[in-house]
DNA sequence: ATCGCACTCCCCCAAAAGGTGGAGATCAAG
DNA sequence: CTTGATCTCCACCTTTTGGGGGAGTGCGAT
């Protein structure tokens, strides 16, 4: 199956250049190009391409705000990579929000580009290695005050850890009790024992601290309610 | 100026092939190897390598933990590559908190390998692209599922959604009610007003729909217990 | 063998949370 | 001006939660 790929930039010239690149691979075929964000979206509708290769800085809608718009619609089937010149401080916050998938410097080199592409073709994400390493600091320095309740997790015994997840899943002792089958009791003693442990309340202050420690993870969860 | 490199793993054969990968290129010299987590924090003391690859999985000592040891006294000079088979999932956010600048699965073509030293040589960060998306979805705080609860939640009020930011937060009924500066009764209204309107049963599962919604995002809150 | 620990479960009690069914006030829109 | 929505609060009631005691089992370390 080939990859169907949007271009979307406002200089012609770098559309050729990009469209060229991946028209040399046998999988990729460049179905549309685009100059500006709103030609994006609808580009986006008509041609339903796997990845879109988008510029940033374009008259009318800018590629992030198209990004968001896209992705609102076909989150499922389409994915976005973001293409900028440099700099990506400012955008890069917004656009990995807005749900890029990559964000490469334009001056990647082909080969690296067309890796780029099957990477986020295959589910991967692909940025840029100082983004990335700028994303790493900014995750470490998050944690700087969650570490310590990571740490205090460490504390805990594992049938608490167990416990907590199931904490963090929004269930009540006795839904806790089924899922491990053990009696409602024993839940709340290791209840108790948990909230004694990491100095917290109540159980709603159970779930903030396992997602804050990353015991708990956005998207990682069954949530059936 | 050659790189100087630090191959860690308790697998012989899996060393000497890292070595030999890198070995070919003019440029990389390993300087040491080492086969458990201590031995590799006592090479990088010796050989003050720029870059260590390294496994995590190894006896005395794992390479999560020799990690940390290590950047703590030379992070300035040292990076490191976190290497393993497979399943990122439990080790990346620990790996990434010790301070690696690169995370990536041993079946990497060698080509990438050599281009992920040098690129972390550079300043860059390279993860291998599952990784990378989890920790966009973190930061980002969207994933699938969070389009559904996002949804719902705007059928909540101003109000309404201000209190859920606030059982986000861990509070109990009455500290909502001090921070909002309403009564307690008037909390406890909103909240089963919430809890109805999103058809959950207690402010614990509120909690869980608050992160997986996006409405709460890991490192954004003020936690203080 | 004894100690500590984790895990299991029990009882009792108080506090918090949650449900129901109100009420008054405001304010924007029809 | 009436309607609907929102925000504020109340009273009454049931359920859940959390704390403070135990207590028995098994298991690994000393």
């Amino acid at each position: 199956m080939t990859l169907k790929i949007l271009v979307v930039d406002d200089q012609a010239l770098v559309r050729r250049g990009f469209a060229m690149v991946l028209g040399n691979e046998t999988d990729i075929e460049v179905v549309a190009e685009a100059g500006t964000g709103l030609e994006a979206i609808q580009a986006a509708h008509q041609h339903q391409p796997d990845i879109i290769l988008m510029d940033i800085r374009m008259p009318e809608l800018d590629g992030l705000e198209a990004t968001a718009r896209i992705l609102e619609t076909q989150r499922e089937s389409t994915r976005i990579i973001i293409l900028t010149t440099f700099d990506p401080d400012e955008y890069i916050y917004r656009a990995l929000r807005a749900g890029a998938s990559g964000f490469v410097l334009k001056d990647i080199p082909p080969e690296s580009l067309v890796a780029a592409v099957r990477t986020v073709a295959d589910g991967g994400a692909m940025l840029d290695p100082t983004v990335t390493r700028r994303l790493i600091g900014r995750f470490a320095g998050k944690l700087g005050a969650a570490q310590n309740y990571a740490s205090r997790i460490d504390r805990l015994t594992d049938r608490e850890r167990e416990v907590l997840q199931s904490l963090a899943d929004g269930k009540s002792n006795q839904e806790i009790a089924d899922a491990l089958f053990i009696g409602a009791a024993t839940v709340k003693s290791h209840v108790s024992s948990i909230l004694s442990k990491l100095e917290l309340r109540d159980r709603a202050q159970a779930v903030v601290l396992a997602y804050e420690s990353g015991l708990a993870r956005v998207g990682e969860r069954d949530v059936e309610f």
